[in-house]
DNA sequence: CGTGTGACCGGCG
DNA sequence: ACGCCGGCCACAC
């Protein structure tokens, strides 16, 4: 579905979002990761932002993708404001498992889960 | 087609 | 130590 049409053609490139949005879906359950950390696995490190703004669409991709595993360098749940509920997200942390207080994932760098360490391409 | 923005990060003052 | 600013790429208007 969603005829957005992001490409226009079936070409194989596909778009940025498609691989943040496949990365995400890969992170697992009772884990988190960095903005960064997934712009360092797709070679854009220093362009975080664009991750960020992936996320914005990530609502309108499918499936649906567990934008509350993603959190900032701090650990901090920058966007859950962008949620159904602003407790949305904590709502579906804390049923993986991951305790959140004041908006920030408790032992963020324990379970803090690396793209480019577990993937390793 | 050109400009602005965006859920960030890191460096510098 | 804290605050500000620049930067990167892709999409929407």
């Amino acid at each position: 579905m969603t005829k957005t049409t992001i490409t226009t053609n079936k070409n194989k490139s596909y778009s940025f979002f498609e691989n943040v949005h496949e990365v995400v879906r890969l992170i697992p359950k009772g884990r988190v990761t960095t903005y960064g950390a997934i712009a360092k696995y797709l070679g854009v490190k220093m362009s975080a932002r664009m991750v960020g703004w992936a996320m914005n669409i990530a609502h309108t991709a499918t499936p649906k993708v567990p934008a509350q595993r993603v959190v900032n360098r701090n650990g901090m749940l920058t966007g859950k404001i962008h949620f159904s509920t602003p407790t949305k997200m904590e709502e579906l942390l804390k049923k993986e498992g991951i305790n959140v207080i004041e908006d920030k994932v408790v032992d963020f760098k324990n379970i803090f889960w690396d793209p480019s360490a577990e993937l390793k391409w």
